[in-house]
DNA sequence: TGAGCGTACGCCCCG
DNA sequence: CGTACGCTCA
């Protein structure tokens, strides 16, 4: 028992025996929260008897809450089922699955991302004021996701003379309704209803969950404060870890200020400080000290730690991005040849659009390495196309499901009669197929046909379901819908397959998890997992370098940290021009600072090309407030001032030769995420015999760089191909 | 209906 | 530079 907290500091100690009350740990970048965070719960469960479901910790990361999770159960051999750990927003989706019906949705709910919002706002738009500016639908969709975040009561704010965005947001919110839809927002604003609505619900979780934990609370929103409230009830048993140097989500309603509304709300918190640091070099939080003093708003905070100076924080400004890039594949492999692993890396960077310039040099020099975001996987468009048609498999009223897995493939259904469908829908309070059944009344006899064998069609997959397994099933839609086929006339058809069978095999990896349920809801909460995430979750998995943006970097460590692109407009980023918006931006980069270890690089490149234009840039501002005794000078600039070493200015002409020699990669083979998986190294000569996933045999015709001519056999012909591809195999 | 082309525009971050 | 969207024509 006592083992428990051997690890842990005075303070740290602190945090978790003080189990009763409310409690504020304000817990610097590094000082060990999760460790906090973890032995607090098992101390609960093991010291205090409590049983661990009546314990909710809620984390703002799917990440942050699997290695929670993770860390939990090596404590207390404790089963994951039973506990609940999650993102606010999984955390509502587990309640919503339970009680949505109340609210008049039905159990089986989908909930939309991004993306999908946007395209039913823009639909509804067109659809009501044809006359409209499209410029407007910017502002109506920012409108209405700023109003779902910053308070429940949508008449806070509109003011009253603009009813269009009010208008739009009703509509909305009907179109969600009619289709059993909810977006991000209404997970938490559902559940919030829910409880108010509904005392005898809301009582049931306030005596289930006697302790709260939330982390990162810095970053909660209004609506997110008002939730824990509500969970708690008169409970006051909460926990929370915040850190207000490292509150980044102003843009997404995140309020520094709901610390102060803690104190206020909860008046006998006990609070502790947790300062020391056991994650950095003093260089370099000594460096991040420089930077987030010159933020005003701020409780002074001084980390320390026992690790030393360490190395001096290198500064290199390249010629171009492409010598930064060059320098930083460089230095990677150097530090590999010392012994340094490729997971001991991250490439960080305040917008992702940077991210590209690394592939074509990472590949070539066949550093490993995965970009962590953006372009999620799940936001794919084959993925959802596929997604749509699952979708499909449990609701016969999601139209917005059905809108896209009839357009995909192409199946002669058009705008046009998508509307009338709709209409119909509306005006006889049917669902799809019924609307579907009734089409010959309003509808061409040709069109009408066609829609009959497509609700067939999802007919037939609803029974297949039943008795396929997951694999084969997966197979049958696609074959038997005509998705691969119309596929394969797209000139990414290598992408695109290799994703749906990765899709594939997630959905069969995941489907072990929920064994007790029935096959529909197993197919239900595979959905809803995949909604929730946005990444592969295999990342930490393989050692290979990690390229992400600063944001999703946050509560994550790495040996050596790269943060690149430190211009002013880039980072901080152009829109920063109130004060309060560089202070976000300053926090930024500290959270950037402090996820190094030991070696931390500041990287930009003197003439960057960015929107199609080559620009002489300015050196961020965050790196003047580090101290020159702090830094390390390579590059640019100490190669035009004089004074660097010769090393390093032999270096720069080094790295301008190579990036003029390298060969420009043709587009066809710029690869995003993923593609590491689907990459290896295939010793192909002309002439070999080769098997290929998803062609069959074939033969190489040709090699020209990374690209190979294989003749497969009818009906697949002659491909080009990505030599190195995964899907390929020599024989 | 939908492929193909030309034009406008973006300053981003997450669940 | 990319892409997303609107328009035109087969």
């Amino acid at each position: 028992m006592s083992n428990l907290l051997e690890n842990l500091n005075e303070k740290q100690r602190e945090a978790v025996l003080y189990t009763e009350g409310p409690v504020m740990a304000i817990a610097g970048a590094g000082s060990g929260k999760t460790s906090v965070l973890t032995t607090r719960i098992a101390y609960l469960i093991k010291k205090k008897n409590v049983n661990i479901s009546n314990i909710l910790a809620i984390t703002f990361t799917n990440k942050a809450a699997r290695e929670m999770k993770d860390r939990v159960i090596n404590l207390t051999d404790h089963l994951t089922s039973e506990m609940w750990i999650s993102t606010f927003h999984s955390f509502c989706a587990k309640i919503l699955r339970f009680h949505i019906e109340s609210l008049g949705y039905k159990r089986g709910f989908q909930i939309i991302d991004d993306d999908d919002a946007k395209k039913i706002i823009k639909d509804i738009l067109k659809e009501e004021k044809p006359e409209a500016d499209v410029k407007e639908l910017k502002q109506i969709r920012t409108k209405i996701s700023r109003m779902k975040n910053k308070s429940n009561n949508k008449n806070n704010d509109f003011d009253k003379g603009n009813d269009l965005a009010s208008e739009i947001y009703d509509e909305y919110q009907k179109y969600l309704f009619t289709n059993n839809l909810v977006d991000f927002d209404d997970l938490l604003l559902l559940t919030i209803e829910l409880f108010k609505q509904f005392p005898e619900i809301k009582k049931i979780y306030n005596n289930k969950f006697q302790y709260v934990l939330v982390d990162e609370f810095q970053d909660t929103n209004n609506v997110q404060y008002e939730l824990v409230s509500l969970i708690l009830g008169d409970n006051k048993n909460i926990f929370i870890v915040g850190d207000e140097d490292q509150s980044i989500y102003a843009f997404r309603g995140a309020n520094i200020k709901n610390i102060r509304k803690f104190k206020e709300d909860y008046p006998d918190y006990h609070i502790v400080l947790l300062e020391e640091n056991y994650r950095s070099t003093n260089n370099i939080l000594r460096a991040a000290n420089q930077i987030i003093e010159n933020n005003d708003n701020r409780i002074v905070k001084k980390l320390f730690s026992s690790k030393g100076n360490g190395e001096l924080i290198v500064k290199y400004k390249g010629a171009t991005e492409r010598d930064e890039v060059e320098y930083i594949s460089k230095q990677i492999l150097k530090l590999v040849r010392k012994g340094f692993e490729y997971r001991d890396f991250a490439v960080l960077y305040r917008m992702n659009n940077l991210s590209r310039m690394f592939e074509d040099n990472f590949i070539s020099k066949h550093i490993p390495y995965g970009i962590v975001g953006n372009t999620s996987f799940y936001k794919r468009r084959e993925i959802k196309d596929f997604i749509a048609y699952l979708r499909m498999i449990l609701s016969s009223s999601d139209f917005f499901s059905f809108e896209r897995a009839i357009s995909n493939p192409r199946r002669g259904i058009g705008k046009k009669t998508l509307l009338k469908i709709k209409d119909y829908m509306y005006l006889y309070d049917l669902d799809i197929f019924e609307a579907i059944d009734k089409s010959s009344e309003y509808l061409g006899k040709s069109v009408s046909n066609k829609l009959i064998i497509f609700k067939e069609s999802i007919e037939d997959y609803r029974n297949k379901f039943e008795v396929l397994a997951l694999n084969d099933f997966v197979d049958y839609i696609l074959s038997d819908s005509g998705y691969l086929k119309a596929l394969e006339k797209d000139e990414k058809f290598d992408d695109r397959y290799s994703n749906l069978l990765e899709f594939k095999s997630i959905l069969n990896e995941n489907q072990n998890i929920y064994t007790e349920s029935t096959k529909q809801d197993m197919l239900l909460y595979l959905l809803e997992d995949i909604s929730l995430k946005n990444d592969e979750n295999n990342e930490d998995i393989d050692n290979r370098v990690t390229l992400m943006t600063v944001h999703s970097a946050k509560g994550l460590e790495f040996r050596v940290v790269f943060v690149i692109g430190l211009e002013n407009g880039i980072f901080p980023m152009i829109r920063a021009s109130e004060a309060d918006q560089l202070e976000e931006e300053r926090r930024l980069m500290y959270v950037a600072v402090t996820r190094a270890k030991e070696l931390l690089f500041l990287t930009n490149a003197n003439v960057r090309n960015l929107y199609g234009e080559s620009k002489h840039t300015v050196e961020s501002l965050f790196v003047k407030e580090i101290d020159d005794e702090l830094l390390s000078v390579e590059g640019y600039d100490s190669y035009t001032r004089g004074t660097g070493s010769f090393r390093t200015s032999g270096q720069v002409r080094t790295s301008k030769m190579l990036s003029s020699i390298l060969p420009k990669k043709a587009a066809s083979i710029i690869k995003r995420k993923s593609n590491l998986d689907n990459y290896k190294e295939n010793d192909l000569n002309k002439g070999d015999k080769v098997e290929h996933t998803k062609f069959g045999e074939g033969m190489v015709i040709s090699i020209a760089g990374d690209n190979c001519v294989i003749a497969f056999e009818h009906p697949h012909g002659i491909k080009k191909l990505l030599k190195d591809h995964a899907a390929i195999t020599k024989k």
